[in-house]
DNA sequence: TATAGTGTTTATAAACAGTATACAGTGAGT
DNA sequence: ACTCACTGTATACTGTTTATAAACACTATA
């Protein structure tokens, strides 16, 4: 990761930091931003730079190296690890469904209209194919 | 809401259950399956039906409450208020946008099939303007 | 073999989540 | 009016989680 500009974190959101951090670079992750091989930024340095304690960030790597994505080990940087996706829960596909049915209605509870969801809905379906 | 059949409570994960149920009933509220003027459940009933403290549920009430989506008070049981959608904040929008990028980005990291996970969101991008 | 980098461990404080229990308002039946 | 069974509220208490801090230990390299 050349630089962490592409990481934001709100501290007055309701999802822990920790989380916002694993939630962000999971997704760097998944959409191939960070490559297997790459080399992310240390502890310290993303901590600066997101304004946090290094400890939070080491927590979140922590958490990305239980679920496989990063090598960890002691007196080296992290690393980004080939992986392949593991075989679904079985009700992993359900879990998706009813947290994205959620999240739309939250959406909507706030007020975004329905024309701009269905839009984003619908390019993000095309994105995942391709 | 004739019965808590609709609403169910996960006590391992690891979203909280007063947020699970505030995100449940919410997305009844959105979809209109409860619609203004309808009664709520008193919080012992539903706590028991879902086997959780009734202070728990209280507290989902208010959060719900402090939304627009309920009047509660006093010695009366909780009821739906009709409810005109607020204008979106400005940000809204990239809210929704991120957050939806980041649960696909989990929904694959769990090996959900991208088929599967492209076919949800374009069925929901029809549900929405219908 | 220093030394400056890396992540780890342990301890601490504060906020949060969930429960228990006592309280107070409401309304229907008497 | 009264009462009783129902409603939500307030407070206190417990365990968990979050975030920080500081001391630690490993690694690479000059």
């Amino acid at each position: 990761m050349n630089d962490a500009a592409q990481i934001r974190i709100d501290l007055d959101a309701s999802t822990p930091v920790n989380r916002q951090i694993v939630d962000q670079i999971r997704t760097l992750l998944v959409e191939g931003a960070l490559p297997a091989g790459a080399d992310l930024p240390s502890v310290r340095r993303l901590a600066t730079d997101l304004g946090v304690h290094f400890a939070t960030v080491a927590d979140a790597y922590r958490t990305l190296a239980e679920e496989g994505w990063l090598e960890i080990s002691h007196g080296r940087s992290a690393r980004v690890l080939p992986r392949r996706a593991p075989v679904a829960g079985p009700d992993a596909g359900d879990v998706f469904r009813r947290r994205l049915r959620q999240l739309v209605a939250e959406a909507r509870s706030q007020g975004v209209a329905a024309k701009e969801i269905a839009g984003e809905l619908a390019s993000l379906a095309k994105g995942v194919i391709a």
